[in-house]
DNA sequence: ATGAGGACCTGCTCGC
DNA sequence: TGCGAGCAGGTCCTCA
């Protein structure tokens, strides 16, 4: 279940095998999985061959290519994606050029399941691969594996973000990331002030704050002694900072342990932190004792899904809201 | 506009 | 052994 965290895992990955190579085709196996690209299949097709991938960027659990035109600079000033192997030698002439800035990117959501995969073009397709880009020079292909197909690829123009930069169409109306340099904690905090709901649908509405999903949401609560229904408008303005913090925490773990497996990750950029098995402390614990009282972990559910919660460290507020 | 709930999707697990 | 129910949840869509 991809959040945050392993997004980033992702995309540091694709950094490192598909940086500054250019794509020589899209195959597109599941229309599915390009049904937001709204021209369809084989424009998104039509619109990747050629093109040269820029570095990787992120906001919440989206992360797109930047697309830059055939032949153009990559922007690395080490050629880095020429080490990833010895069958990736890029095949264009390095001869240098104008830096160009890109327009138009390949934007991608993993969903619940959805995974990008780094190998060896001829090795064996997955039962659910969704599409397929190869590359010019040959080497390592990327593939996007979706079994519940929640997630998709689209390419899209490059607009400006309510935070500022510039980013793919449908990410540009998401808020930062408690990662980012640009998280506005005060826009966040008066958000809450201005809402009617619950603390944990507005830790999910991506719109507030991104890259938070169902299971970091829980822990941050846990950590902040917060419960799932407690009314924003009556947060204070420490509990709101306890609770990003919180959440803060837990992804920088999260990350943390992604990332000490990433060297060994040539063909498995699949977003497997590896975190889950470990460092839970509310999530999935049901009727389990709570770490921190012994009490048992309760599960309620919400929004169509499942909330866990210690009933003694994050007591239900008088008034609730879902 | 805002809040709340459902739909989408497939594989796995559980109970009968 | 077979089979249906339940569960997993990010995002979009609809409705009040």
């Amino acid at each position: 279940m991809p959040e945050l965290p392993e997004v980033e895992v992702v995309r540091r990955g694709l950094d490192r095998w598909v940086t500054g190579r250019t794509v020589a085709s899209a195959e597109v196996l599941h229309p599915r999985a390009v049904r937001r690209h709204e021209e369809g299949p084989a424009d998104f097709a039509g619109r990747l061959a050629g093109r040269v991938v820029a570095q990787p960027r992120r906001r919440g659990k989206y992360m797109w290519l930047p697309l830059l035109p055939e032949g153009a600079a990559d922007g690395r000033a080490d050629g880095a994606a020429a080490e990833s192997t010895e069958s990736t030698e890029p095949a264009e002439p390095t001869k240098p050029a104008e830096p160009v800035e890109p327009t138009e990117a390949l934007l991608a959501h993993l969903g619940m399941s959805g995974q990008l995969l780094v190998g060896e073009p001829d090795r064996e397709r997955h039962k659910h691969l969704r599409v397929r880009l190869t590359f010019s020079d040959g080497g390592p292909d990327l593939r996007f594996v979706d079994q519940r197909t929640f997630g998709h690829l689209l390419v899209a123009d490059l607009v400006p973000s309510k935070v500022g930069d510039r980013v793919p169409a449908p990410v540009a109306h998401i808020a930062a990331d408690p990662l980012e340099e640009a998280f506005d904690e005060e826009a966040f905090f008066a958000a809450l002030k201005r809402r009617r709901t619950g603390i944990k649908r507005a830790l999910l509405d991506q719109s507030l704050i991104s890259g938070v999903g169902n299971i970091y949401a829980d822990e941050a609560l846990w950590r902040s002694r917060l419960h799932w229904a407690r009314p924003t408008e009556t947060m204070t303005r420490a509990e709101a900072s306890r609770v990003l913090e919180a959440a803060r925490e837990v992804m920088s773990a999260a990350l943390g342990v992604g990332g000490t497996s990433f060297d060994a990750m040539y063909v498995n950029v699949n977003g497997e932190s590896g975190y889950f098995e470990r460092s839970l402390e509310a999530y999935g614990r049901r009727d389990e004792p709570c770490t921190r009282c012994g009490t048992p972990i309760r599960r309620d559910e919400f929004m169509n899904r499942s909330s866990y919660s210690c009933p003694k460290c994050q007591p239900r507020p008088r008034r609730a809201r879902y």
